[in-house]
DNA sequence: TTGAATGCAAAATGTTTGCACCCGG
DNA sequence: CCGGGTGCAAACATTTTGCATTCAA
């Protein structure tokens, strides 16, 4: 009985075929918190060399169908996955390094009313990925001539 | 005498040559305001056929450097490009319409701060793209049911 | 049994790079 | 003149797609 036996119950109460595959890319993203489809791909493949890429990225767009999975788009290649239905969450997507910060999101609370109260916009917190530079990089870039 | 002037001064004054191919990819991003590589590629394509799409990368990558242009990861595929040295500006894009309201940079000034208190991110307050439903399709969106 | 799901290979997309030639300063 | 800039072609990384085969229900 693993972690994600919810979530394969999602799939299969939906209507769709639950699969080794399947069941391997979402334990995936379930122990990852937020991965890259070759990411996942390197993961599954530790356990099931034969799984294909193709697989991979078919079974996420299922998955973002069904509200299963959110795409974060963090920019700089790749785009990462993770479990919708986790509290609406956000990420500090560092420029320097790549890592993502997890980002509470009642930190957002302020801005959203704010937004509500001058432009009458209904911003969407499902899940934002900010930009900027983690304290180690700051550092860094100050060293290298900012 | 075009718009660009000042911009073709900023290329020459940093030791770097100025030809016909830059010429007409500064005046694409002066006219677009915010434009993709390929967009970029389309209209200097129209005036001049020859000219590569590798050096339009070449040259954004270039103008990146020299802090005369600045990309924006819109998210979906291309990355857009826009002078810098406009004000940093932000928009609200609409999820419904499409449509981007600009943004006031002072309204992002506390969560800049809170960032930085918090988690020591320090926000590239560039240029910023929120996603959510203007006021007009807020309404239309409840009609339909939601 | 049977059509949804998979593997494989090839294509599409966006971006980068090596190299010989060219031309702006 | 000469090194930076260009075109061209090919490589690259990520994602998508067509098709024959397989397997979950």
């Amino acid at each position: 009985m693993s972690h994600h036996t919810g979530l394969v119950a999602s799939v299969k109460g939906k209507g769709y075929r639950m699969t080794p595959q399947r069941e391997m890319i979402l334990e995936a993203i379930h122990a990852e918190g937020h991965i890259t489809a070759d990411d996942i791909y390197q993961r599954v493949r530790a356990k099931s060399p034969a799984v294909n890429l193709a697989t991979i990225y078919r079974t996420l767009e299922l998955l973002k169908e069904l509200g299963i999975v959110t795409a974060i788009n963090a920019g700089g290649g790749s785009i990462h996955y993770e479990l919708a239905g986790e509290q609406p969450h956000h990420h500090l997507v560092c420029e320097g390094c790549g890592q993502a910060i997890e980002l509470d999101c009642d930190v957002l609370l302020p801005l959203e009313k704010e937004l509500c109260r001058r432009y009458g916009f209904q911003m969407n917190l499902n899940h934002l990925a900010l930009f900027g530079l983690c304290p180690k990089c700051q550092k860094t870039k100050r060293k290298k001539g900012g």
